[in-house]
DNA sequence: ATTTTTGTCTAACAAACGTTAGTAAAATGA
DNA sequence: TCATTTTACTAACGTTTGTTAGACAAAAAT
């Protein structure tokens, strides 16, 4: 049991480590805000890491990885370019909704780590931006997509989806299924080809 | 001449902190870092402003006037809506790429202002893209935008002429303008409605 | 029953923080 | 030239920071 319950102890740390930054950003919160958080002292919390960067690394690094592990498996089904980036869009969505506090650390505290870290952190983000990438360049060989500049796209596309954590709210009108799917739309209805007759 | 040296200085201070509080985040500049990429002492800039966070305040207020006052010059303009839009995304990338640090800092930094500032922050941020809904409205009406979630829409369209601020390079490929145009038909694609036959 | 492990505590540390006081130098105006 | 104003300096302040050391209690393992 001591297992279970140190697991279940260093969890609620990272999670309450998780709100805390995204709400006062990794610099402004303390050890200090972070015990009081979960009753203890900040000294305990030495006890399970071994510091305060650890957390932020911790929360960045397996926020990460789960981005990196949906695109596989988007890649892993071979639909074509539309149903891609639609599914993406959809894995994106749904692990920003269901880890709101993790995501904003992800997407916005990651400047604090420091070296080498750091380095380390943004290959695997370019990593993720690449997947679509591709998505976009095999929709244009499909001709299902406007030739357009792709990073150009790529990075729309993303500070949108990206957005979505600053105003979703669990108790909202949209699920975040109905939320990628209008994002989707929106995004594709500037990407689809349109009929020749306007413009 | 203390005049005008004078105001000289201050602004120097402002801009580089612009710059400091960008680079590592508000909480994360130091009066001393501040200080040294100036080549003075931390004390010294207290001669100038009061706090550390009169700069933060200095920084995101002038930046929220200078994008109110865009919206207004677009209203000032009769054009229909979908001119309105275009214009409105044009000037407010010009804004953000002629001032990538004061940009930073507004966009992202003024969660570190404290009562009552923060407040009245947002309550201007509000204003701004209020008139960017009214332009959306408006669109409606005259019926050359699809009908859709007015609100969804706006924040997805600032989130994405936002985001140019952290790619935008002043030695790029594209200027402002272009980046606009790009921008503007990417999101206009999105927006304007599509002859029937497809969907 | 006793040892070991685990989690927390109190106390304190050195360093860094924003900021103030008082002083000196440099620029300006008479 | 002298007085005034502007700008910077040195030195220090009281806090707050992340972190460590060592003790103590509870739980688990032997």
């Amino acid at each position: 049991m001591s297992e279970l319950s140190s697991i279940s102890r260093k969890e609620q740390i990272v999670e309450e480590a998780a709100n805390l930054f995204r709400l006062k950003g990794y610099a402004s919160a303390t050890m200090r805000d972070l015990a009081a958080e979960l009753g203890i002292e900040a000294a305990s919390i030495y006890h399970h890491y071994k510091s305060k960067e650890e957390l932020l690394e911790k929360i960045c690094f397996d926020m990460a990885d789960k981005f990196i592990t949906n695109a596989k498996e988007v890649n892993d089904i071979y639909f074509n370019a539309e149903e891609k980036l639609r599914l993406s869009i959809k894995l994106h969505v749904e692990l920003i909704t269901e880890n709101q506090n993790q995501s904003a650390v992800f997407l916005s505290e990651w400047r604090s780590l420091s070296e080498p870290k750091l380095s380390l952190f943004k290959q695997l983000r370019q990593q993720y931006e690449n997947q679509f990438m591709i998505i976009l360049k095999d929709g244009e060989k499909e001709d299902i997509f406007d030739h357009t500049d792709i990073k150009f796209a790529v990075l729309s596309i993303l500070s949108t989806i990206n957005f979505v954590n600053e105003w979703y709210k669990v108790d909202g009108k949209m699920n975040p299924a109905e939320i990628a799917e209008k994002l989707s739309n929106f995004i594709l209805g500037g990407l689809r080809k349109k009929a020749t007759l306007n413009r």
